[in-house]
DNA sequence: CTCAACTATGTCATAACTGACATAGTTGTA
DNA sequence: TACAACTATGTCAGTTATGACATAGTTGAG
């Protein structure tokens, strides 16, 4: 019953406790790179996963207008991730506006598509950049089984995505300069 | 106003006058590839559109409850989706499934990371296999201004996207089988 | 000491999406 | 001619996601 951004939270709060304030902060930042979620959502969400003993919380007095929460798993909710982590991702739809925009590039002037496709190149390569910057301080992959793992491993990902979208990018700007 | 499915709808529209039926089966493939929509939101999309002057349909005597209805891109409509065309995408929130678990993998035992991964390069490889058949159907890129243009760039997009996909998947299995 | 920036939790209306349900004409084959 | 598969349009309930609104304690700089 748990939703993908049950096990997300959960995912997060097993590399230590959290307060909702700091779990929206991580699914800005690094996890809101392949999967993000707006605090409302998240209260919310924390709600159901305590309503269902996944994660607890210890309350104290601070700042918000019902004090503070630092959240934490629980046994139970170490179990649901644990075997949550090795199913079969269920395959999401893709929706991608750049490509639906390329399905109907060919109604366009070329002159405006380039200019499209070169800003999207500069962005992946900003990215591609600071991926490259965030790899230079790993040492290496850390070891299986250390959490710094999941992060080495996830920012391979973006790294290979970012060069993909980066060489697209690449060969529509060649095909559009052909066609001027 | 318009909603991207609105857009997609339009742009399905463009390459000829459709039934929702068949906007539906075209939201399978090829368009599912990068936007997908059930029946029921494109019918509900169609209204939307024909409220606001975008889409236009003949009624005709034919199977299903309401007859058959053939939509098609009005003067506006068609004006609409090429101003849309050029404008940089909003970016949508990335959600991956199989990222979000690798970023939790640390916690699971290695054998059965590496089957979930072994199973995700064989539907790439699947899907590689499938996206190159197509492009062989191809004379070389088709010029650009030609409706056929729009589905080898797609394509392009797909096939670097499953190789990028497929080589993490590689990366990942070294790296698992080192730590076995 | 004051004020801005930050930390912190929550609600609500709206929009987008999914999957099940409901209905019915058309076409081809055994 | 009966039946299955396909064509065809639509509703509805429930879930997920977005962005605005509301509230309030803490910390550090000027």
């Amino acid at each position: 019953m748990t939703s993908t951004l049950g096990f997300a939270i959960l995912a997060v709060l097993a590399r230590g406790e959290r307060t909702g304030y700091d779990l929206a902060a991580a699914m800005r930042r690094p996890v809101g790179y392949f999967w993000t979620a707006g605090h409302s959502q998240i209260h919310a969400e924390l709600q159901k996963l305590r309503a269902g003993g996944l994660v607890g919380f210890e309350a104290e007095h601070g700042p918000g207008p019902q004090g503070r929460k630092v959240y934490h798993l629980t046994a139970e909710g170490g179990v649901a991730l644990r075997e949550w982590v090795t199913e079969p991702p269920r395959e999401r739809p893709e929706r991608d506006e750049l490509v639906l925009k390329t399905y109907a590039s060919w109604l366009a002037e070329p002159e405006l598509v380039r200019r499209m496709f070169a800003d999207q190149l500069a962005a992946h390569e900003e990215r591609l950049a600071e991926y490259e910057r965030q790899e230079a301080s790993f040492d290496g992959p850390p070891a299986f089984g250390d959490p710094r793992f999941g992060n080495y491993a996830t920012l391979r990902c973006g790294l290979s995505y970012e060069r993909h979208r980066a060489d697209w990018c690449h060969w529509m700007l060649a095909q559009l300069s052909e066609s001027l």
